[in-house]
DNA sequence: AATGAATGAGAGTTCATTCAT
DNA sequence: TATGAATGAACTCTCATTCAT
């Protein structure tokens, strides 16, 4: 008799679904993946789109917490703010080269569960603040940060898809530095 | 009895894989979308994984010749290239706000699907090789030109997932507009 | 909801294939004779042919407990065990006149099913080496008695065919009298 | 465009279904090995059952006419009949160790399929009676001679499910001298 | 005749979910 | 709360058969 509680499950599952995707994840995966069995794994979550939407809601208050708060960091330099952001999320995102969830199954699911779309939309929206914080700070006007934001955030996701793609890490990183890059001199 | 080209069956497959990935996307689904019964489908493909691999040949293939060949044209200007790249791709990605179908079933398939990553591998490859040409002839050294292709790329891809997240076409039209910003102003 | 354990399964299987053979006995059959759902087989076997080894093999330990080993018990004089080996043979292999399952499918499955070659080899080697123990111990020699053993299987697996093409089960019984019309009159 | 006889669609399908049995012998597999599209088969035969059915059927005469008949032929000895009958038989029953078509469809088909069962206990029959003729000829009583080519034909049989588990074409040739020694020596 | 496409029933299998114990 | 058995729908795939060309 094994207790599990939800955090424990949600965190294996996090793992899960990252790396195979939503669909081919079954309930049965994620069972064994808790060492419970199939049926019980009934007893915390009512179904497999109700455990989602805890690992995605989960998942977003992590990051929300840990990742995107270091952009308003006042004690930091928008920069370093930045730098900071990249080192804390690295370990996260290339483990075991299986990227970020929440871009994992965003185009497996959009197209077709609209219920996981508004979690999805946070954590963009979340992310693009989070950039737009440090690159309005770093003196852009609001037009300019945004598009800074919109348009690192769209690289670092596309960071990520290659970098499964081409099974090598050093992608997302060199996108960071591209990011980086972009910092005014001014400031430092 | 309708009788269906293998052509005409790819076409409409990969309209259904683009809305709604691989896995949700079932044999009977395409089936019904094409006017056959399910049965009939393997006449032509013996199974739903070499349905896929064909469709995602055939798309790379019309990458190739019609979209990623415009990069080698060495009568127009690169950023007329790219212009003109931008031009062509758009109604294709933009279309029912679906994107590209390599994208969308990139991160879906990569972590479990091994048979997909070849075709997947080939279509980033061309498409960087493409963006690398024209950056390459806009005065940039190798270097550069690699790492602008790269992180081009990645903007479009990235983009692509924020245009289906935020339900917003311009989403995309943007990052092309912010990639054709990084021309050489000398060239013009 | 019936509960049913893998014995009872095993048990009404063997029935079923026995009767209907490999390839024309469907899960569905197997399922609805347990007064159970397709799908709820793959619960206890996950797959036909693992169901159908189980099956052997819980036949092979059954006739190799209760049958072949009558051939080992020196209490009784050769002859006297061919007859108990008889007579407690033939309600088993005419019920309902559908002979041996071994016998059964081995023709069926020998030429396509490379699985099912080991067990049916087991079978029939313990058959041939039962019989050997009864007839060398009935004074015949080593390469005599083989060769009686190894005629009278055959003669045996014939006669089940000819009693299911006849419809006759006195066809296996005569069968079972010619055999054992050869042994020593010396002993008796 | 291929022109095939149906003498020689037969010839072929008899070498599949020896193999495969029938179950697991589809139209395709038939259509593919005789060089034709599944379509061109019903111009000859109008379902599987009925192709089948001449298949056993043609084979059946020619047993009759080829194998069968040279127990009647009393320009030879009993004895030698049963010697050029096994010379006859061999080759045929041995060739790739695929046994008796007639022996290996029996037991798969004789509990479900009620349509060959004519044309199979024609074949065993037939069978008998040449060895009865033989027998009978050699001296022994009818009884004796009828219970004689019964334990023969089912010791071949027995034999062909042998030789077929144990890969061995030497225990059908074992079983046919098993048979000769059983013949009286005063007619030599 | 031969072809190639379509049919429709059904096979084996998977899976989210339910529920008595 | 955990288990293990059952459910039923859906899924991929096979196959005998049909039929216009």
């Amino acid at each position: 008799m094994k207790k599990m509680s939800k955090e424990e499950i949600v965190k294996i599952s996090v793992e899960l679904f990252r790396k195979q995707g939503y669909n081919r994840t079954s309930m049965n995966d994620l069972a064994l993946a808790c060492g419970l069995h199939k049926g019980s794994f009934y007893h915390h979550f009512h179904s497999k789109e109700a455990l989602m939407k805890e690992v995605l809601q989960t998942l977003l208050h992590y990051y929300n917490t840990k990742l995107f708060s270091i952009a308003h960091n006042k004690e930091l330099l928008p920069k370093e703010r930045m730098e900071l952001f990249f080192k804390k999320q690295e370990p996260i995102f290339t483990s075991n080269l299986h990227g970020c969830l929440f871009g994992n199954i965003t185009l497996e699911t959009i197209g077709v569960e609209e219920e996981f779309r508004t979690v999805i939309h946070c954590f963009f929206s979340s992310w693009i603040d989070a950039f737009f914080q440090i690159f309005y700070d770093d003196g852009n006007d609001q037009t300019a940060a945004l598009a800074m934001a919109k348009s690192s955030v769209m690289e670092m996701e596309g960071a990520l898809m290659l970098m499964r793609v081409f099974n090598d890490a050093k992608i997302l990183h060199q996108a960071c530095e591209h990011i980086i890059s972009k910092f005014n001199h001014i400031n430092h």
